[in-house]
RNA sequence: GCCAGUGUAGCUCAGGGGUAGAGCAGCGGUUUUGUAAACCGCCGGUCGUCGGUUCAAAUCCGGCCACUGGCUCCA
């Protein structure tokens, strides 16, 4: 009757006297049955439970169900003990590794030992999950000693759980036991299988045992999994439909880029409409930064390896570079990055700081030897065109030019309705991986944070993540259909300048160092072409699309007046084109929507007798006719506001 | 680079030991058309590449190349 209680404060604010040690189980049957029925896991504070734990604190606590994040991992997490016991009674000789769960799913890391494991594997594993699922194996926790635990992987041989406790510290070691399989597990787990009602292997990869290249490749298997059958098939019907966006499908169908064995893999051609979107995107970005200040210049493609080796990236990047070319008595090599050209430039003449900040732009190719297994479409290749600029400013001008450049970068967003997240990308302990001294890092880290925080942004600080001369502001964004992209950075440089020995003359008449800011809104061309043809499924907006308006005729009688209505059209830089040919309009409506070319105007006997045109909008049909100086004007209108889709975000 | 796959006409794909097939595209005709595919005909491939097995290889086996999904890496 006196017994101890516990206050739990649920999501909605709500307290509740719970006795202590009641069970997760209990306090959702203590809402609603339904509510007990669905709930896969408890979150205490931010400690994720089973359902059976005893609960001996205050807190707050949610009831995690399918809907919820911490009730997904839950659930895959079970999913990959499934996996793994499926495993056990098919391939007994298996040793597993690791297995969480992940954004979409979860995966298993086994070591299968000479056999090798394909696609047809998969099919008998994911039977042999819902068989097993389907015998409702309860999910038992149990404390172990780090001995015990120990000593049951060395019995059975397992040298990677072994190599895994030993990491652990002494406090709490958990087995989970269900059906025939025990897993060193810090839990938590659903109640049992039977939950998992639909399960799909979906991928197959060599994973090195903790990452390391000079570890064992073990087998990875990656599978998602659902409490209904019906949510396997959505999802697989999203899969597909992301698929539909892929930059290489739609980059081919709509003429942007190609690949060729004969010119070398990584190295994509652009194509006529890729090219104009791409110095589409060029001009926009290089005006807004004239607008702002900044002075283009070009630079070679090749340059003396010396230069490389005065910037320092020659040793660090060794290994990605193409190999340096002989050139009279000298090394030459493709330049990897513009900034030592730019710091070359920088030097070219003595700074005073009336000159400073001097910010250089280019748009510099670079080159870079990616290992082939990474070579992916336009988004991972060996030969890239950066957006490149280098400000090079005194101390106090520094965080005013990182303002500057982080407005420039989040207007750049915008202008694609791209929602932006921000990480301050800092060093870590590993004083290996980082050049310059460790006071230039703080300051320059600390100014980041500064700046950040006198603009109210949103970020996160993730250490580790800092290029090897400096800190940097990493811009993630999202695309339509939720995925994150790393793109633009800004990076502080107080290593260069030391290395370039820049200078300026203050204005006590002494030199002072300037100070570097690195930045690429975009980061490189290719990529992110290849994320916006995802992005915007090739439906681009006008002021993109290679095409920007067809004219079909009804028939060749009225050809001569669609070549006018087009040559007024090209008066005013729309990218337009006339369909002649002997075709019915449905066929030219037909292709000239395959091609998703934003505006097509239908033209026949009325439009001509009026001086009109009939308007077609992609994807949405017809949607009325105008005259044809309205027409000109709202397109116009639409290309210099760089209006974006109407069902783009 | 490593693991698992894929490679047949410009594109999408069928065929699966007895020397290739469809649709679309292209080309030539006919048709002159009102909001997502008019009709007829023609052209087109040493089946990624090199080698092996075989009387015979697109098909079976192996090396290489390219591509895809992961791992590692990413100035």
């Amino acid at each position: 009757m006196s017994s101890e209680q516990i206050t739990l404060t649920f999501p909605d604010g709500a307290k509740k006297e719970f006795p202590k040690n009641s069970t997760g189980l209990e306090v959702a049957e203590s809402i609603s049955k339904g509510l007990a029925r669905n709930a896969l896991s408890i979150t205490l504070g931010n400690v994720i439970m089973d359902l059976d734990q005893p609960i001996d604190r205050d807190g707050k606590i949610s009831i995690n169900t399918w809907d919820t994040e911490d009730g997904q991992y839950t659930f895959w997490h079970s999913s990959a003990h499934l996996l793994a016991e499926a495993i056990q009674e098919l391939y007994p000789d298996a040793k597993f590794g690791i297995g969480p769960p992940i954004e979409n799913g979860f995966y298993y890391d086994i070591d299968f030992g000479d056999q090798s494991i394909g696609k047809d594997h998969l099919e008998k594993i994911e039977n042999k999950m819902i068989e097993l699922a389907r015998n409702k194996s309860e999910f038992k926790r149990r404390v172990v000693t780090k001995e015990e635990a120990l000593a049951h992987y060395r019995k059975i041989g397992n040298e990677y759980k072994v190599d895994l406790i030993k990491d652990l510290d002494d406090s709490v070691i958990t087995f989970y036991e269900q059906g025939s399989f025990t897993d060193l597990c810090r839990g938590p787990h659903i109640p049992d299988t039977s939950g998992i009602k639909a399960v799909k292997l979906t991928k197959l990869a060599g994973a090195y045992w903790r990452g390391d290249v000079n570890s064992k490749q073990l087998t990875r298997i990656y599978g998602i999994s659902f409490p209904k059958q019906k949510m396997l098939e959505e999802y697989l019907v999203q899969v597909e439909e992301a698929q539909k966006r892929d930059h290489k499908k739609l980059g081919k169908e709509l003429g942007i880029y190609m690949m060729d064995a004969m010119v070398g893999p990584g190295l994509p051609l652009w194509l006529p409409n890729g090219t104009v979107l791409r110095r589409t995107l060029e001009s926009f970005l290089r005006e807004e930064q004239v607008r702002r200040g900044y002075q283009e210049v070009i630079t070679p493609h090749i340059a003396n390896l010396e230069l490389y080796k005065t910037s320092g990236h020659y040793p660090y990047y060794k290994d990605s570079q193409f190999n340096p070319m002989e050139v009279d008595d000298d090394e030459y090599m493709l330049k990897p990055m513009n900034c030592p050209h730019h710091h070359r430039i920088y030097s070219n003449n003595l700074k005073s700081y009336r000159d400073l900040p001097v910010r250089l732009a280019e748009f510099g190719t670079v080159y870079r030897y990616e290992q082939s297994g990474e070579l992916n479409g336009m988004s991972r290749v060996r030969g890239f065109t950066q957006d490149d600029a280098h400000i090079y400013c005194t101390h106090d001008q520094l965080k005013d030019e990182i303002k500057a450049v982080i407005d420039l970068t989040q207007f750049v967003f915008k202008t694609f309705g791209m929602p932006v997240d921000i990480r301050l990308s800092f060093r870590d302990d590993n004083n290996e991986k980082y050049g310059g001294d460790l006071e230039y890092w703080e300051r320059a880290q600390q100014e980041i944070n500064e700046v950040a925080d006198e603009m109210n942004l949103e970020y996160k600080i993730v250490e580790g993540e800092a290029s090897f001369y400096g800190p940097k502001i990493d811009f993630i964004i999202r695309d339509a259909i939720g995925r994150k992209w790393q793109l633009g950075t800004v990076q502080v440089d107080y290593v260069m300048p030391e290395r370039f020995d820049l200078t300026y003359v203050g204005s006590d008449n002494e030199k002072h160092r300037p100070v570097i800011i690195h930045r690429a809104p975009f980061g490189s061309m290719e990529r992110f072409v290849s994320i916006l043809i995802e992005h915007f499924a090739g439906d681009f907006p006008v002021w993109l699309a290679p095409t920007q308006c067809k004219i079909l005729s009804i028939s060749e009688d009225y050809n001569s007046y669609a070549e006018k209505c087009a040559d007024k059209l090209r008066d005013h830089n729309i990218r337009v084109s006339v369909d002649g040919r002997s075709e019915q309009i449905g066929a030219k409506i037909r292709d000239a929507e395959k091609s998703k070319t934003p505006y097509m105007l239908i033209v026949g006997e009325k439009e001509v007798s009026d001086e009109s045109v009939s308007v077609r909008r992609h994807k949405k049909g017809d949607i009325g006719t105008f005259s044809f100086t309205d027409f000109l004007n709202t397109i116009t209108e639409e290309v210099d506001q760089l209006k974006l889709p109407e069902n783009s975000e």
